[in-house]
DNA sequence: TCAGTATGTTATAAAAATATAACATGTCAA
DNA sequence: TTGACATGTTATATTTTTATAACATACTGA
C-alpha cells in the first residue's frame, strides 16, 4: 500500500519520546533552535538539531529564518493526515470490538438474569 | 507528561513498515503465526517473531494459543486511545492553522475583487 | 571592524533496532 | 511411539538511530 509508505517517516518521526515532547513544545508557540536547546538543557545542541532535522524531513517541522535565528513551528497537517487515512480503520476496529464485548456481556447478563 | 511515555511503546511499534503491514493483515482476520510467515514470505521466521514481539509488548497484537498453532489478533484499542487522546490536540492545531490560512485567502480574494 | 551569539556541518562514539542462524520444545496424526 | 510440523529461545551479525565533539559560517550591535 503506498500511503503506508508514505506516512513512514511521519510514523519515524514521532517513534521518539524527546521529538514528540519537541512538537509538544512547539504547539504551544514557534520556537528558535536556542530557545528549544533552553527548554531541554539536558541535550545537546547537536542533538536538538538532529531531532529538528527528522521532524523537518517528515514535514511536521516548518522553519522560518530571522536574521541569524531559526524559528520552528509546527506543522500539525500530516498527524491530522494520519489521523483521517490510517487511523480511522483501526479506531472502527477497536469500536466494533468493544461494541461486540458488550453485546456478549449483555447476553450474559440477560442469561443470568433469566 | 506522563501520558507521553506510556504511549512510548505503541508510537515505537508503529514506527515499522513491517509493523504495519503486519497490523493491516491482522484488521482483516486473525492469523497464525505460520499464516503470517507465509504472507511475508520475504521475511524471515524470526524477524516475524521478533515484529509480533514488539507488537505485543505495545499491546496491540493479542495472543490465544490452539493446540500447537498461535493466533495472533489484532487490539486496536491502543491505537484507539493515541487517536482520542495524543493527536486530537495536534488535529485541533491543524484545522485552526487550516483555517486562518483559508482566511488570509478569503481577505487577499476581498481585496482583489474590490 | 570585531567580539559575542545563533546556527550549520562533519566526524565519530555509543546505543538500539533489525535480520538471521542454530538449536529446543511441544503438538499432531499415522 | 515417532516423524513432521508449528512455534519458542538464544546468540550474533548488520544496520540505523541517537548523542556528542570539534570546527565553520553568518548575523548583530557596539
Amino acid at each position: 500500500m503506498s500511503t503506508n509508505d508514505d506516512f513512514d517517516p511521519i510514523f519515524k518521526a514521532l517513534a521518539h519520546a524527546r521529538r514528540r515532547a519537541i512538537l509538544d513544545c512547539l504547539k504551544k508557540e514557534p520556537m528558535t533552535t536556542g530557545g528549544l536547546c533552553q527548554h531541554f538543557h539536558d541535550m545537546d545542541r547537536c542533538t536538538v538539531m538532529q531531532h529538528l532535522k527528522v521532524l523537518h524531513d517528515a514535514g511536521l517541522v516548518v522553519v522560518t529564518r530571522e536574521g541569524r535565528e531559526r524559528w520552528n513551528h509546527l506543522n500539525a497537517l500530516p498527524i491530522k493526515e494520519i489521523a483521517d487515512r490510517w487511523i480511522g480503520d483501526y479506531a472502527q476496529h477497536a469500536v466494533r470490538m468493544l461494541s461486540s464485548l458488550e453485546r456478549d456481556l449483555g447476553l450474559r447478563n440477560k442469561k443470568e438474569t433469566t
